[in-house]
DNA sequence: GCGAGAAATGTAAGCGCTTGCATATTGCCT
DNA sequence: AGGCAATATGCAAGCGCTTACATTTCTCGC
């Protein structure tokens, strides 16, 4: 039903258009979009029918240009490729759209490089704030953002003493909680499995934690069996399996985050592991998979919506000129479930 | 250390900024950041250095406004809160990525109306093309797209004869075969459990393509026990404890996706029913979590990083003038994996 | 019916950038 | 050294929109 052998005009309308259409001036058609009650009822009419009719639409660009504000947030998220930090994300979005600010999304597949191009493509199309995950960027990105005034607040972690404002929670503090817990149990031999730690401070503040944990029962973090891996099933796999091969093996394997840890999960099947008869597993997000391996997963909940949401709420109130006092912490706290228990009789 | 405290300047530098700053004209400017091949080295390596001292970064909005392009894409999912597009649109970011061109993200929240603003702020921000998912959307957005002839495709689906370029598989025939082979092993009490149907052509196609199997096979589609619910892991387990309540039980359950089912199989323990003993279930789209649930998930297996790669080359090439001549078709095929089996004896 | 102030509308100057065209510069060949 | 082509730069006209400010049109009270 397309109509396209009548009119072939790829032209997009523009105010001018509009203004002809409607015999009136480009001033009184913005006005009519912008502020209506400063225009008679008659001519609003008749030119929001011109409107209607040219399937106008305003260009950003020249609007964002004369008037100088935009109504649009800006998040840069290290990977969509998994559900991370979806959830969190999705909230944020809501709680924008409910006030009436349109969010664009970027990923920076972890590559500092590559997010200093997003942040400037971001503001440089007209963001208002940013939603930055952790603290870990070049410098040239955080002179870019103070240059220009940008809000911003960094999510995923919580940091008090930063000098930006950050919304989360403290990485450290529950990695060496949960921590405690598994030593607590009695085991005395860790594995670890870790995302990257370079460009990733989450990821380094849990290790730290869990070394602080150690060191306060008297273990030495230096024992701690460490694999670093990429973020996906397989490499969790992989890693357990390499965790697990030589003797004497840990008793139990704590994960930087539930996508490794079902990777160690379903390689302890494989290796007919029993978990936790044979040895613990650990995660950390509390994302949707904690639930459905098997066992389900005992790991770190973190209140990703909550996240999301408050993220909203600190950066609309920057935007407005009310800052937050200061960083918003969240706690984060372990869900038992049923991979964690006491090391083998052995 | 930040030197906060000297200049008290919130003031953005423009290109004639970095041109007085390098005593150059405006136009040098530009065309050093454009077009470098264009300049003398030893300008280029002056202009270079204001831009740089000064923290100079383009002004979108002017820019697409005078060199009308913008070298950037869209894409609207309908949501970000789960894997299903994660991955897909990863794989096309990444293609556009290397292709020079900035992809921008929204959500629509399965609300069409809410997708039709999305395609207006996407496009007036000057997207070059948009990713869209599925056909089902308000005519508005069609007329809008249509007018603007912005260069579009959608993914998920493969719809050979409808009037735009669809990249993707064929829902219908791909849940056909799924259900050809359920049958196949001797199934004839089947369970759905769906996503919502209404503004999601997949999850229609689907469930038509679960009756043709039926109807091919002598079943009557009606027969089938239909429950429909939103997608999430809570909403899968809810629907498989109401079909397999009432007797007779469905011997296998199918479902529209791997969350949903995710969620069965989890029910299906807690009420100590064994997969694929007492009752078969089956997935689609093969994420992540189909290999990790217990059992590893039968499912159809959806090409999602190949998808995202093609509809990014699809739509590449629709903006440099040689649209591809046609849909282009992905195979989805089942991954035999250990929760279909045949009927119990009963 | 008149004049004053309010309300509605128009005029035009940019916003920051690209680019066709004109104007230097440079290099090279004879 | 002279002349020409090529190369490098500058000039200035917009791109589509907003918004002070100017102008026109209403609306009333008397």
């Amino acid at each position: 039903m397309a109509p396209s052998d009548t009119q072939p005009e790829p032209t997009v309308p523009t105010l001018e258009d509009v203004a002809k259409a409607a015999s009136v001036s480009t001033a009184t058609v913005s006005r009519c979009l912008n502020s209506p009650e400063r225009v008679s009822e008659k001519t609003r009419t008749k030119v929001m029918e011109a409107v209607r009719k040219l399937g106008y639409a305003p260009n950003f660009g020249a609007q964002a240009l004369a008037a100088k504000r935009t109504n649009t947030f800006g998040a840069i998220i290290p990977t969509m490729d998994n559900a991370i930090f979806a959830r969190g994300l999705q909230a944020f979005q809501e709680e924008l759209h409910r006030n009436g600010v349109t969010l664009l999304v970027a990923s920076s597949s972890y590559d500092p490089q590559l997010e200093e191009d997003q942040i400037r493509s971001l503001v440089a199309r007209g963001a208002d704030a940013l939603l930055l995950i952790g603290h870990e960027r070049t410098a040239q990105s955080y002179s870019f953002l103070e240059q220009r005034q940008i809000p911003c607040v960094v999510a995923w972690v919580y940091t008090p003493d930063a000098p930006r404002i950050s919304v989360g929670f403290d990485n450290r503090q529950a990695m060496k909680s949960m921590g405690a817990e598994v030593i607590g149990l009695g085991h005395r031999r860790l594995g670890y499995i870790s995302a990257s730690r370079s460009d990733n401070d989450r990821a380094r503040e849990r290790f730290t934690g869990l070394c602080d944990a150690m060191r306060e029962a008297g273990l030495d973090p230096s024992d701690l069996n460490l694999r670093e891996t990429p973020y996906s099933i397989a490499d969790g796999a992989h890693a357990f399996a390499d965790l697990m091969g030589p003797s004497p093996r840990p008793t139990a394997i704590l994960c930087g985050n539930d996508v490794l840890a079902a990777g160690a999960l379903q390689q302890a099947r494989k290796m007919g592991l029993s978990v936790p008869g044979d040895v613990s597993v650990t995660g950390f997000d509390d994302l949707d998979i904690a639930e459905i391996v098997t066992p389900p997963l005992t790991t770190m909940h973190v209140p990703h919506r909550e996240m999301g949401r408050l993220a909203a709420q600190a950066l609309l109130d920057m935007r407005n000129g009310t800052p937050p006092q200061s960083s918003i912490r969240l706690d984060a706290t372990i869900r038992w479930r049923k991979t964690l228990g006491p090391p083998p009789e052995t």
